[in-house]
DNA sequence: AAACTATTTAGAATTATTTCTAAATAGATA
DNA sequence: TATCTATTTAGAAATAATTCTAAATAGTTT
């Protein structure tokens, strides 16, 4: 997914905080939601937001649906950050109306 | 600054090609909004968000004021993204309503 | 001082994101 | 099959971020 994107997705306190979560065990949509005091409703589209982006991955296992952490999305972020302590060669960022 | 700040101001498309133009050298409020397809308020918006949280610095010069990349904010982003490649001692990032 | 230049501030309009409730799925169990 | 459990989807309401125009600052130059 584009770097606007997975920037705009760890952006947000609650998906930093899930992505925390799932730092540790892979976990399922209930559990994930348990720790917040938002509806299950409103984790889920942030379940789904953070899975677009490749940051999380879900697997289905009997009644549940199993989230787990995509360590390897952080490297574009890296990548884009590692831009401004090295040279010159421009990097680009899309967007800019 | 926050962390959950920092985060905001680089996941907006605008502050970030503002960011990376000013990778290279040093520019006036009006040559980064010359840039942009966007009124100079707006641009100035921009540049006012990104100075509160650190990323950049200014200097006023004559009738201009200038704007200055701070690498080293971006730190506090790569200690928050190292903490998902290291050991199990979850970090916390402020935030979950 | 008056006029000019560069930039910011205010406030409103627009657009995007987050959140909620209610209903829909989909699979598991009785 | 009927019911129950876990989760998602739809659509609306609430909140937040971006952008604009017009006016305000502040320092320069004539």
């Amino acid at each position: 997914m584009s770097l606007n994107e997975t920037l705009k997705a760890i952006s947000d306190p609650v998906r930093r905080q899930i992505l925390e979560s799932l730092k540790n065990q892979s976990q399922s949509a209930g559990e994930i939601a348990a720790q917040f005091d938002l509806s299950q409703a409103t984790v889920s589209y942030h379940l789904k937001l953070l899975t677009q982006v490749g940051l999380i991955t879900s697997r289905k296992e009997k009644n549940w649906i199993y989230y787990d952490l995509n360590i390897s999305v952080f490297e574009e972020i890296l990548a884009w950050i590692y831009n401004f302590s090295k040279g010159p060669e421009s990097s680009n960022s899309e967007g800019g109306k």
